[in-house]
DNA sequence: CGATACCCTACTCGGCAAATAGGTTAAACA
DNA sequence: TGTTTAACCTATTTGCCGAGTAGGGTATCG
């Protein structure tokens, strides 16, 4: 999982989808024009959440898109994995050969960063967009860290995709 | 709360000084080799690291660095923010004058990073130098989400720096 | 002394996100 | 049937910043 600006323009974008939505399609011009992101970006960002399943469009006047999935469908995850391919957050060292450090077993950190990515996954697969346009999304919440052994939390969500 | 490799680095090079260290300093050269990053770019990075007052220097022959706080008094959060200086992660539209949107209130998602953040810094600020060096990583953990509105779970360390 | 290792400051380099440019295709409408 | 609309492509360019380099200085020990 990993976060960039291209992540959180396409979450506005989809967004700003799901407010100007009524059931006709929105024109990607509108989305730009309102968003103040180009027209040429977002095309590109879009063809991602198409191809990910999360938008469907429509050709010709009166055309655009449409959430494919609704705005309680549509988790944030979903459209962050869609828009930025999933580079493996645990690089560790790219250049060496054998995973992590040559000797020993593997770096210690490892498996912080996974847990990290499991983190952001699991709270960005809490909310939809439905939660973020009634700024549902402030909510009372807490992360468990490794002292406490408590209970796994109830997830919402099934963890479909696997924190990358 | 930045994430960049910066950052991963950095926390590397401090789980491989808690490994280090017997209560004798830790050359930096040493840890270099170890980790296999440059000696003038782990100079760096302690710099910050000092001036946050993570370690603490002896100079001179048979110097290098000491944990300021100890394995378990040491937060993954601490170290990132002293390493990688809090550019706001909810920086909207940089270009625009006002801040987030020039009309409305403010721009939707921006909540949904401010509690993103929150969560990550939550949960770095959960794990200690000493819970990675002894794998405590991985625990039995869970986030909630905004539906369920469930009380706010015991958070180990006091939140002493807000996640930016 | 002189070796060690911390401590600065400035500069270079490369990769990639972000944006731009210039098209083609499908559908609606007159 | 032709024109307009807006999706749908596929390069190419640009600008920033992480990552690394360079070259000093300064405290401390034997």
């Amino acid at each position: 999982m990993k976060l960039s600006t291209k992540g959180r323009y396409a979450v506005m974008a989809m967004v700003d989808l799901t407010r100007s939505s009524e059931g006709s399609p929105v024109a990607l011009a509108d989305i730009a024009q309102r968003q103040e992101i180009s027209l040429s970006y977002l095309e590109q960002l879009f063809a991602k959440l198409r191809k990910g399943g999360l938008v469907r469009s429509v050709r010709g006047p009166g055309g655009g898109y449409l959430l494919a999935h609704g705005a309680d469908g549509t988790r944030i995850s979903d459209i962050i994995l869609a828009v930025d391919e999933p580079i493996k957050a645990t690089r560790c060292h790219t250049g060496s050969p054998a995973g992590c450090h040559s000797d020993k077993s593997r770096c210690l950190t490892h498996d912080l960063w996974e847990e990290l990515g499991n983190q952001i996954h699991l709270y960005l697969s809490s909310v939809s967009l439905a939660d973020v346009c009634e700024k549902r999304v402030l909510g009372t919440s807490g992360v468990i860290g490794p002292q406490q052994h408590q209970p796994k939390a109830i997830n919402p969500f099934p963890p479909a995709v696997a924190a990358q």
